[in-house]
DNA sequence: CGGGTGTTTGAATAATGTCAAACCGAGTGG
DNA sequence: CCACTCGGTTTGACATTATTCAAACACCCG
């Protein structure tokens, strides 16, 4: 088993029993519709650590929901440079765009052991129309989703390196903390490298390396073997304040 | 008139002559139903430059589809830097957020004389009730908005200042491009500011003056009073795509 | 004719990237 | 069980990119 693999994926019986029901489109529907969702589905499916959900370019015939593991969402720029978008978490849903026949503008890589839960992709409009309560859960879904992406540009042009690496690490932490009953309060299990960090941030691996230094040496992070641990958050949420200049 | 201002304001006689008709959420309905949203919309309103639409923290009770002028969507951090989130062209639909009695998390400043089509906020759900189709279309828009998200994203965390500000004016250019007739095929009218540059991107005004020299300088695109000239869009596109280093 | 906003430039300094190399632990195959 | 490889981490020296501070300038507007 994969280092970073602390779960093994784990198909639920039916959607009745899934774990991330409440958190994606599922929740739409009422406990006695699910039936009319599992005729929909196509099947559940596990995928391995590396494996791709999608790539850019690619018209997949499928749409995902994240059961369990960690799926990261990149894209690659003409230099090569690869920018991390989003690290889904379970409960994320996973390759819907506006124009369901177009080329996916992103690709998603399983970061670790992974399960989903497959829709197809052709007919799903049909189940928005059918359901009009999916519908405005999607839009719910993405409209977070904008804010979530405002969040993540205003970290990227309005930091430097130390602070930006701690208000990722931050609303990565706390953002899990909702969903989860984590066993530990404060660290969390992620197949998180400092490449990811780097390429989610736009910083150089080199660069996030002195960075996690300084964090750990300052007792406020460590990342360690897909381990975060959350050493003072009050802390952190300082440093990701501070002011770099005084206006 | 302001120096930037180069279309006064102007309110269309009613939805049928709406300029903006076809590019938000107003194009779901049919020619025949329009009688239904006219009822249904609070006014129209035009403001001054500078003029707040909403601010962080507000709980605006209105939406807007913006009908003429622009407006900068931005955040302030901590620090006080300004992030800008996204240069709202007309036919955008502004103030929409999942849950719409929720304190709104960016502010709306109008950048020119600006008009705005006003809807009443508490009933919006009942519209979208009434109207699958609103809904559909405005999930296709902010569907789309995430992906401009991304790419906004993508071009922050991969590239330096030169390549950065070429891509942003280009796609800037591109965006307009597509749903206006520009008088002139190359040349944009527009209130950007060097500074809404800089705080578009995360970087100094002084460095974007002398970002801005350089591409003026290699024939690029200059940026002029409010003009923003292309002067060569197949060099920006190929600036922007360039190579850092080679892997 | 001011006054204010936006632009421009220079010099010094700080943040970050690049290159090169060593290191470290986990899985692999002999 | 050990040598070996591989992905990921760590460090140093140096180059590049960007910020900061300070000041002058240009132009529109009242």
């Amino acid at each position: 088993m994969n280092k970073y693999q602390r779960e093994p994926p784990h198909l639920p019986k039916d959607c009745h029993h899934c774990p991330v029901r409440e958190s994606t489109v599922c929740s739409a529907m009422r406990e006695d519709q699910l039936a009319l969702l599992e005729a929909f589905k196509t099947c559940d499916r596990i995928l391995p650590v590396r494996a791709h959900l999608y790539r850019t370019g690619e018209r997949p015939h499928e749409i995902y929901n994240l059961l369990s593991g960690w799926v990261t969402l990149y894209r690659i720029l003409p230099s090569g440079k690869r920018q991390v978008l989003e690290i889904a978490a379970p409960g994320a849903f996973l390759g819907y765009q506006a124009r369901l026949g177009d080329p996916m503008l992103h690709s998603a890589e399983c970061s670790s052991d992974v399960a989903v839960c497959v829709f197809p992709r052709r007919t799903f409009p049909v189940l928005l129309e059918q359901h009009p309560a999916i519908r405005r859960k999607l839009l719910e879904l993405i409209a977070d989703d904008v804010v979530r992406g405002q969040d993540q540009l205003t970290n990227m042009g309005g930091r430097f390196g130390l602070e930006r690496v701690a208000y990722f690490l931050l609303q990565l932490h706390l953002h899990q903390h909702r969903r989860r009953d984590a066993s530990d309060e404060n660290s969390l299990n992620i197949p998180l490298t400092q490449e990811m960090i780097g390429d989610a941030l736009g910083i150089t691996v080199v660069h996030i390396n002195r960075i996690l230094r300084d964090l750990r040496e300052r007792r406020l992070v460590s990342l360690h073997r897909g381990t975060l641990h959350m050493l003072d958050l009050e802390g952190l949420r300082r440093l990701s304040e501070e002011s770099q200049r005084v206006p």
